[in-house]
DNA sequence: CCTTGCATGTAACAGGTTACATGATTAT
DNA sequence: ATAATCATGTAACCTGTTACATGCAAGG
């Protein structure tokens, strides 16, 4: 579980929502991160209990109120410790190669579909992250500076959808 | 919940024990699925319970004995179904990205210690992989022919390993 | 009128991890 | 002696998904 670190981590950058939250975690920082809407909330609420985050209600006149989540010192002091922690590698689980793994036990069409509908996704994918990238080599030395790290995560993004890609045509030219 | 399905799939190919399967994830397939014993022994049962599987115990003199799981006529109609059925996208979460996004918080040299046990752990992963296709490439063309879609599940380990490596190098660049 | 976006949650369930448990054989 | 390999499991716990729930505002 890093969730709740996870959590920390963008918390640690700027208060937010969990509305905003999970808004990250759909748009840029998908391509790493990934969490639904209730386990966020309910996160954050385990969070505040362990005196991690501090909550402020803001009343918004046209929109529902936003809960607005800052991080706390001990809050900050626990990212920090678990960021000096050794992470685990990656545990990886795909479903689509089990069924090219088993692809031979159904119609070679289905195969070939199935596969297009991922090159799509991931297609769509690296456009996004290349977009992001765009703006992020726009930006002045300082600026660029100050998104180092979160740049070299998104190249990881990038090199990564590249190699998957490189893999599909390789997949599409031998079915 | 693909965890059934990638055991029905492994063994469409030959019968096995929850042990021998356990040993595939740990070895040739770790690239693509991962899954604890427990939580294999666990599936095989239910999966022999809903008719999926078919169980013998084999005695063996020296070692334990073990129970040799065969798929059903039913089993092999539920693979197909699911088979044919679309994949969701590969949902990703990966804390050592997340240690990077938030590395400006912590020493740099813990970042770069992290970094190069990473690096390490994948390097090794690419050399066994490399291992295999060659043991591969050394096949006749029946044999592999017979092997063509497993191998291309291996490319994807291969290239994505070299990406991430690749990645690793910018990174390191940079830090 | 209907859908999308904003914004938050509860409850039931499914899936996965960790800890604990056993016991023989073989290698160091 | 000690650890590793073979081989199987139970139980408690943690994490994540799906279904259900509310309610206003803006745009087509």
């Amino acid at each position: 579980m890093s969730l709740r670190h996870a959590i920390l981590t963008l918390l640690a950058t700027e208060p937010g929502s969990g509305y905003d939250i999970v808004q990250h975690f759909k748009q840029s920082l998908g391509y790493f991160w990934n969490a639904k809407h209730q386990q966020v909330y309910l996160e954050l609420r385990r969070l505040s209990e362990e005196g991690w985050l501090d909550c402020q209600v803001e009343a918004q006149s046209d929109k529902p109120d936003r809960k607005v989540y800052t991080l706390t010192d001990s809050g900050m002091a626990e990212l920090q410790r678990w960021l000096r922690e050794p992470a685990a590698a990656n545990k990886i689980n795909d479903a689509l190669l089990v069924k090219l793994y088993g692809g031979t036990l159904i119609e070679a069409d289905n195969l070939r579909d199935e596969l297009a509908r991922h090159v799509d996704i991931h297609q769509q994918t690296l456009h996004s992250l290349r977009e992001i990238e765009k703006l992020y080599l726009a930006l002045d030395d300082a600026q660029k500076a100050q998104h180092r790290l979160p740049y070299l995560t998104l190249r990881r993004g990038i090199l990564g959808e590249e190699a998957w890609l490189k893999w599909a045509d390789e997949v599409a030219a031998e079915l």
